[in-house]
DNA sequence: AAGTGGTCTAGACCACAAC
DNA sequence: TTGTGGTCTAGACCACTTG
């Protein structure tokens, strides 16, 4: 880039791949500027594992080098990769890819707080696998998944309690291809977050999610599970969790106890 | 700055108000990059009404000029406002003040969806106002929005029907200073979003906002209201909302029915 | 044609961390 | 001291909107 100037139809970003900044088919210019470009090299980069969860990409010059752009691009293009949580600066010691793991929250997608605000006056949450099995998808599960019907998925019932008290009764889907292998051994044997072991063990890291949240009675089995009534009102909280590219790879549903306890969400 | 350097001692990013890039009083240099000083700035402008809402504020280039940085500087300025919704950008246009009214989106912090996902199948809400009253504030209103107890408060109830469906049970509280003369028939004739009236007859603009979600069973007044049972679960949504300098200026309470609705967060 | 936001560059220098 | 991210500048040019 340094020789061509911007915004010319030489718009090769890199040695290997032309993002192409008009893709023009007549309609819709679709002109995307370099730092998106960019971008997109990133997220590959990202989703074929030569940047692996936690470890450093190489610096923003080194980086301008490779791509042929000058250091601001790149910053731009690493800016918007911060602000979506796929990678963490670090001043003084590089730009990291971000993790589930090692994140001094434990649960990154977990909005239940104590009545106090403060997740760490209850210490960490005891967890109980109560189930692990392999079954066929149901239709629901297969929309959510975007699996055919009837295809092989890995269903997953555990209780997290806080202080000794059951809070949440979760059950949760993942296809069967992508986590061939995962037993109620392995999640039982593993202490951090599921979503660290399914990065290291599995290569999946979840980058996004969606919750629908509803409120609800609990059936009978439900309740003696969270040692509660079946007059007590719970939350429903529906969950699909994405990897890169909008992949579906998990859909889970949590029922939680909100009497000590609450969701909490920050409109902006 | 075109003749000071930059991290210099001069850093007087304007002509009447020395931001001061480090207030040193031994401990926490307190480090401010000029373009965050100058995010102060505009700050000030927006929370005096110098710029009002939905009015365009003035060009990159005329606030270069005006800060005597650089069109970068402002730039990086005006990100961080836009990302915070403070301000908006249309390329060509200029840059505006956000407002709650004239958004596509009518109501900006209701995150209740039909459950076909589109708010637009159903038309706008009806709005009802049950009540409107002015009283003393509660202990619990009182520390939410940052008043004495027994300040003046003007309590809202009202409902929201959605295809004529009574959905949303809401009561509000709001300090009684900022919003003298406010009744009911203020509310009842105006017929945009209520963030919208504040804004506009007020001069109070909501910039985000803090909910606090539960399950709950309604009493029998609640019931009555929305056309339900008492066995019949309902979300319980907290909202404190807040002005600039993250000062609390309404306290919601509303109950949401989840049978046909669901309460949409994104998680990043 | 003029004005506004958006992109890109090249270079200088600061703040922070590690050796 | 070195390397990394973070800030700031000045200038060129592109994309979009309006007259």
């Amino acid at each position: 880039m340094a020789a061509t100037p911007p915004y010319s139809s030489d718009s090769s970003a890199s040695a290997d791949a032309d993002a192409g900044a008009t893709t023009g088919s007549g309609l819709t210019p679709a002109f995307s500027p370099l730092y998106q470009q960019i971008k997109v090299l990133m997220l590959q980069s990202l989703q074929s594992g030569e940047w692996k969860p936690s470890a450093a990409i190489p610096s923003e010059l080194e980086l301008a080098a490779r791509f042929k752009v000058s250091q601001g691009t790149v910053r731009k293009a690493i800016d918007e990769l911060a602000a979506e949580n796929l990678l963490v600066r670090r001043q003084g010691k590089g730009t990291f890819v971000a993790t589930h793991a090692e994140h001094h929250v434990q649960y990154r997608f977990l909005k239940l707080f104590p009545d106090n605000g403060d997740p760490n006056s209850e210490g960490p949450a005891q967890r109980k696998i109560i189930d692990c099995k392999r079954l066929r998808a149901s239709a629901e599960v297969a929309r959510a998944l975007a699996l055919r019907p009837a295809d092989a998925v890995l269903q997953v019932r555990r209780v997290l309690s806080f202080a000794g008290v059951p809070t949440i009764l979760e059950d949760l889907w993942l296809p069967g291809t992508p986590f061939k292998g995962l037993t109620a051994e392995r999640l039982a044997g593993y202490d951090g977050p599921m979503y660290a072991l399914f990065e290291t063990e599995f290569g999946v890291r979840m980058v996004r999610a969606e919750e629908k949240i509803r409120a609800v009675l609990p059936d009978a089995e439900q309740c003696k599970l969270l040692h509660t009534t079946q007059q007590t009102p719970l939350l429903s909280v529906e969950r699909t969790a994405f990897t890169y590219n909008d992949t579906p790879m998990e859909m889970r549903r949590g029922l939680y106890l909100t009497d000590t306890h609450y969701y909490r969400n920050a409109l902006n």
